[in-house]
DNA sequence: ACAATTTGCCTAACATGTGAAGCAATGCCT
DNA sequence: AGGCATTGCTTCACATGTTAGGCAAATTGT
């Protein structure tokens, strides 16, 4: 029973995930600021490049991790780069749908392999096999967040 | 011999990284908020309520893995609100030298158990066989930076 | 049909992330 | 001592994180 004395940064497991995707992302960072792009930007157009249709705001925020307000500007700035387009859903005109142009269709075919030489060089420096434990163990981790909408695959079975 | 398409976002690990870290903060940011404090506002006050004596702000940035220019400002923040004081260093005038007042002192010992009773409570989720095990993938990842001062071990056994 | 509620996206306001530039104090060199 | 690059922190400018509030379209209840 000792005091509640907080525990140091090399314990608090927040710190260590927050070091460690600033460790994975700096192999990351000088390719996209070459191209001009910001890590959430990029978020955003390979979430639109993963699927032949549109995608509802809502889906890309869900897609790409990002919160309403902030996907709202990075939207804005790729339509005026001529990245991305926005037009309103006919079956649901509160809906904002959003796709690459063939311009950011491109943009993203030339990053892609210099993103997967990256990622491929992470993975054989930290072992296929380890990759994957870390993937496990990090998913368990945000499936006991209390109280969170990240796609629950929960419902499928008891539905 | 596959085009060089892009991982889905599943497969990706900085995004594996950050939904882990949101789910993990999901726990502690309504004691913070409660508070009247940001998440970087508390690792600053954490940091220095580590030490008994005063850190620069090199140290603290090393220390709360914040930049440069945001801890210059949230510096400025907890000064302001009677948490922290500055002084200038006498033997290096270019050094600041931050330290708790007992006000901040006082805030840090009474967020301090609730932080804690959360991280136990994340911990008999877990297993602590498997926090462990994640620390030290987490920490192998961070080990494989390109090219980062993360306080580096290697100089201390080859000096 | 109509009022109340909910949904989806937006803007506003403030705090932080990030790279570049400024500036004073220090260290180095001759 | 006098130049000169370096260090430590700050400020600036722009992009994002975060919460709250706004507005129009859709849904619900009656």
């Amino acid at each position: 029973m000792t005091d509640p004395v907080l525990r140091p940064f090399d314990q608090s497991l927040p710190m260590a995930l927050m070091r460690a995707r600033e460790a994975t992302m700096r192999r990351f960072r000088p390719i996209l600021s070459a191209h001009d792009l910001t890590e959430q930007q990029w978020r955003v157009l390979r979430a639109l490049d993963q699927t032949a249709e549109a995608l509802d705001v809502g889906d890309v925020a869900e897609a790409t991790c990002l919160l309403g307000p902030s996907l709202s500007r990075i939207l804005s700035n790729l339509e005026q780069r001529g990245l991305i387009r926005r037009r309103t859903d006919k079956h649901d005109q509160r809906k904002s749908l959003a796709s690459l142009t063939a311009k950011g269709r491109r943009l993203v075919a030339r990053i892609a392999p210099l993103s997967e030489e990256q990622y491929a060089d992470l993975e054989s420096i930290v072992g296929t096999d380890d990759l994957y434990r870390l993937f496990d163990l990090l998913e368990r981790l945000i499936d006991t967040a209390p109280n969170a909408d990240h796609e629950s695959h929960e419902l499928k079975e008891s539905a």
